[in-house]
DNA sequence: GCCTTAGTTGACGTTAACGTAAACGGCAGC
DNA sequence: GCTGCCGTTTACGTTAACGTCAACTAAGGC
């Protein structure tokens, strides 16, 4: 058990607001404990923070992340529990594999896109 | 030039409405011509319609994916307009870049819980 | 005791990206 | 000549993800 975090800290270190962290409390993501009327923070609310802002960098809404939090801790359950479990996690595997070719692509034109882009400045600090 | 798409043809081929297509054409991302009261979609329309979707997968908003889309018609100009193009597909590529870690990192955890959950299931079908 | 500096709750505001509904035009088939 | 069906415009509605503001509390410094 490390020391808690103050929710101004968590804001700072990763770039968001203290009404975004509350937000994401209202919407039962982030569960901290409480130090008279202050929030603090654990070690596995920061981890979950942090999954929160990757989903988001990916696009993923609120309720996409924590589905796929929901994934990365698998419960027991029974069989047929377990395979719908799997399902998920299969589809959301095909989600991003999806991305990852979308990524590939977009980088390719970028590429290509400077290439002109610099293949035109050269032609022109040659005919200068 | 090959034949035109009408509005529902496109909505289904990309398996969205057509209220999103006229949305689009709103904020000034499509340009379809007009026979009669009806719009006409060309090559172009469609590619660009393509590229919004695309956009779309990745988490970018509409005026990302504008601004992308931009970024893959380099247009002539002087040496400090075309630095000011290449710092943009720069931080671009960042960006897309950063999504790749991302995705790899959730692909593996996502395997971990897999992992977790068929060693689970084989040891319990071994128990009973 | 007063001020400043976090932090709190509660409420309303805002923006993007469409959904939905109303009222209408045009044409193909019967 | 009426019925669908596809399309149009206009306009208001909706949801997610916060922003913003007000009014308040609790702790620490001088």
């Amino acid at each position: 058990m490390s020391k808690p975090y103050r929710i101004s800290e968590l804001a700072s270190e990763f770039g968001i607001t203290t009404r975004t962290i509350r937000f994401y409390e209202e919407k039962g993501l982030l569960t901290p404990s409480r130090q008279a009327n202050s929030r603090l923070y654990s070690d596995s609310d920061r981890v979950i923070l942090k999954l929160i802002l990757r989903g988001k960098r990916l696009g993923f809404s609120l309720q996409e992340s924590c589905e796929i939090i929901a994934l990365y801790n698998p419960q027991q359950g029974n069989e047929k529990q377990l395979q719908v479990f799997l399902n998920k996690i299969q589809q959301k595997r095909q989600q991003l594999i999806q991305q990852q070719h979308d990524i590939e692509i977009m980088l390719q034109e970028l590429k290509n896109s400077e290439q002109q882009c610099l293949a035109y400045l050269a032609n022109k600090s040659n005919s200068a």
